[in-house]
DNA sequence: AATGAAGGCAACCGCAGAAGG
DNA sequence: GCCTTCTGCGGTTGCCTTCAT
């Protein structure tokens, strides 16, 4: 489109402002405005480029600028807007009156973004992360564990028995994540239910202030992995679209990342391991779908049992 | 104490749309 | 309608600081 970039001019100055340049820049500002950005170094008496004067006075200079943390509510801010609206920096920064959008991107790529994927979600759609196949290896290692307590409750005098309890509830976090990749798969190539993972997830919601519902999708950390806990769920209608028409409501996955930062920044644990041990089918919630016996269904690849890291650190 | 890695942020680059002649 | 100029935007880079070893 036509346009050579304006820094072509040699003998400009780059790099960080100095003090006397920033003054420079401020003084002339106020005392006429910017005007055209293209003639203002000139009349300044700066060895600039107008662009680089522009985002010096928008990004830094201007009196109007908050500087500082963000708060809870802009971060909410920034999470819902960018559920919306997706990267469209400066159309967020319209509501949040002192912060720049330059601002607002380094933060959600330095801390939200990073927040987000830390908790299995996609920053760009604010849904679970469907990439299944990455966690193949850790679904394998779940069916070596699944045989392995299988035979220990066979056999009561085995030594694998005598951790019985405690392996039963690590199993309960492992199957959890084997359902939830599973529902993964059936969402990814279900057309017909393209929102269930939001709707799961918003259940969640739920189950982290209080019971959990059926058909929640709750990832929890644990013993250094992060796993995702999925129950079966009903399919009620959850878009973008309707979040936009109320409003004020939020993302699913902004919602739990900003519980989980009130909770400093660790989610909630399962519920009681040592009842999950003793009953071994409910392990994920008192509504799981597990909770009907299917914790010792068939898994789907009972002939792998791999040496997997992930067994080894998670025992 | 030294050094390398990671994080955070300011600034730059290039593209695209708007405005004006 | 076309061309040029200006402005704004989003992505990326590079430097400085902090943290970990």
């Amino acid at each position: 489109m036509g346009r050579s970039p304006c820094c072509d001019e040699s003998g400009l100055k780059k790099g960080p402002w100095t003090p006397e340049e920033d003054e420079k820049l401020l003084h002339y500002i106020q005392k006429n405005g910017h005007g055209s950005w293209r003639t203002l170094p000139r009349l300044a008496g700066l060895n600039r480029c107008g662009k680089s004067c522009r985002l010096r006075w928008t990004n830094y200079l201007r009196p109007d600028i908050k500087r500082g943390k963000f708060s809870q509510e802009e971060e909410q801010t920034i999470l819902h807007l960018h559920s919306i609206l997706g990267n469209k920096w400066s159309a967020i920064a319209t509501h949040l009156p002192g912060r720049t959008d330059n601002e607002i991107k380094n933060f959600w790529n330095t801390h939200l973004k990073k927040r987000l994927i830390q908790m299995g979600f996609d920053p760009m759609t604010h849904r679970p992360r469907t990439d299944f196949f990455t966690a193949l290896p850790q679904l394998i290692a779940l069916a070596t564990l699944r045989d392995h307590l299988a035979a220990a409750a066979a056999d009561p005098t085995a030594a694998a028995a005598q951790t019985w309890p405690s392996q039963a509830a690590k199993l309960q976090y492992l199957q959890c994540l084997l359902q939830s990749a599973a529902t993964t798969i059936a969402t990814t190539t279900a057309a017909a239910a393209p929102d269930a993972d939001e709707t799961a997830l918003g259940a969640a919601i739920s189950s982290l202030h209080g019971t959990p519902p059926a058909g929640s999708t709750v990832p929890f950390s644990t013993a250094g992995v992060q796993v995702s806990c999925t129950t079966t769920f009903e399919e009620p209608a959850c878009s973008e679209l309707a979040n936009q028409q109320q409003g004020l409501s939020y993302g699913v996955a902004d919602e739990m990342l900003l519980a989980c930062q009130q909770g400093g920044d660790t989610l909630p644990p399962l519920t009681d391991l040592s009842d999950a041990a003793n009953n071994p089918g409910d392990g994920c919630s008192a509504s799981s779908s597990f909770g009907d016996g299917s914790a010792s269904s068939p898994l789907p690849w009972p002939e792998f049992f791999p040496d997997d890291p992930f067994i080894t650190d998670f025992l």
